[in-house]
DNA sequence: GGAAGTGTAAAACGATCACTTTACTTGCGC
DNA sequence: GCGCAAGTAAAGTGATCGTTTTACACTTCC
């Protein structure tokens, strides 16, 4: 596997599990089995390789939602996600959090993603039921925020909670929009 | 001001808004105003003064709950908090997930949290529709775990779509409830 | 066959980490 | 007025922080 990739997928589960600040540069550096030196001629920073590793997983987390055109297939794309990568709340959020909001390149990082998801739960919430409807996106988009962080504590169970909450409030949407 | 109740309030903010690791042991006894000797007679050392932290926080957070019985005051509740604590995510889920949950008396603050949050949201769903409804509760939990962690980068307005969002699965659970 | 590029190991950088210790002051009770 | 509890400032503990540097090995390409 080819270095840089090795380094960032350390980093990101490194920092997933640990925290941030909590990781050290030689746990990452025997981590990705590299020295340091090597590790800052690719990333420069351990703030340039955490924004790195926050921009890798977004394009994964994008795309494993990328086929999603129901809120079923929606909140099923986050089941296997927390599944195959572990629940323990935003990684995005935590270390926006975590470093206070002063680092830019972490807050646009977020910012980014944030934004992408939102469009993206807009998108299904459409393909759904025929027309965009911003109300309904955003309920929808409190309830992945909520099964995201919910399901740290309470175990992946949550999500077919969310699911049917979900469907639910479509199912609102659809008669209001057919009885006004 | 006690000095106890002094350090335990500087703390929580600085945890708050900088992450318990960033945080070092100077900032806490300088913002403070004690000496460090002092602060390690009263809390003994820098993980069990954030476990004192989080159950005070725990306390004053429900007592902001106390006397809410419907969602219409559970979500003016939360928004109160927002804007007055502000809003950077669950400090709980935070410093958890910061210790990459390897600290014991830091678990068991969050699971006591978040337990006594669940229980509280039982009872108010109960004193809204007249009976106990699980799966109604889980997913108002859902939307108050949401909402907490949305409002960090939506602002605090998406407390009302939460309310909205809460007010049509309650309306359904009623009118399920009629109907069966 | 030498230059350039890419990697290593390891030492050093000053700063900061959580925490302890030493030496000294202050206020209160008996 | 003596002792004791509770506070201070400040130095010191060894460890670790993120980052840079030095010295050296291995390809690859002209």
């Amino acid at each position: 596997m080819d270095i840089r990739t090795r380094l960032i997928s350390t980093a990101e589960q490194l920092f997933d599990r640990h925290g941030f600040t909590a990781t050290g540069m030689d746990r990452l550096t025997h981590g990705a089995g590299i020295s340091s030196r090597t590790l800052y001629k690719h990333v420069g920073s351990k703030n340039r390789l955490l924004a790195i590793v926050l921009d890798e997983r977004d394009r994964r987390f994008m795309r494993s939602l990328a086929s999603a055109v129901s809120v079923d297939e929606l909140f099923g794309a986050l089941g296997a996600w927390f599944v195959d990568e572990g629940a323990r709340g935003c990684l995005f959020l935590r270390v926006w959090a975590e470093t206070g909001g002063d680092v830019p390149e972490i807050v646009e990082a977020m910012t980014r993603h944030k934004a992408r998801l939102r469009q993206r739960i807009e998108e299904i919430v459409e393909a759904e039921i025929g027309c965009r409807d911003d109300e309904l996106a955003e309920a929808i988009l409190l309830l992945v925020e909520g099964v995201t962080h919910a399901a740290a504590y309470r175990g992946s169970a949550t999500v077919d909670v969310a699911l049917r909450a979900a469907r639910r409030l479509i199912e609102g949407a659809r008669t209001q929009g057919l009885s006004s």
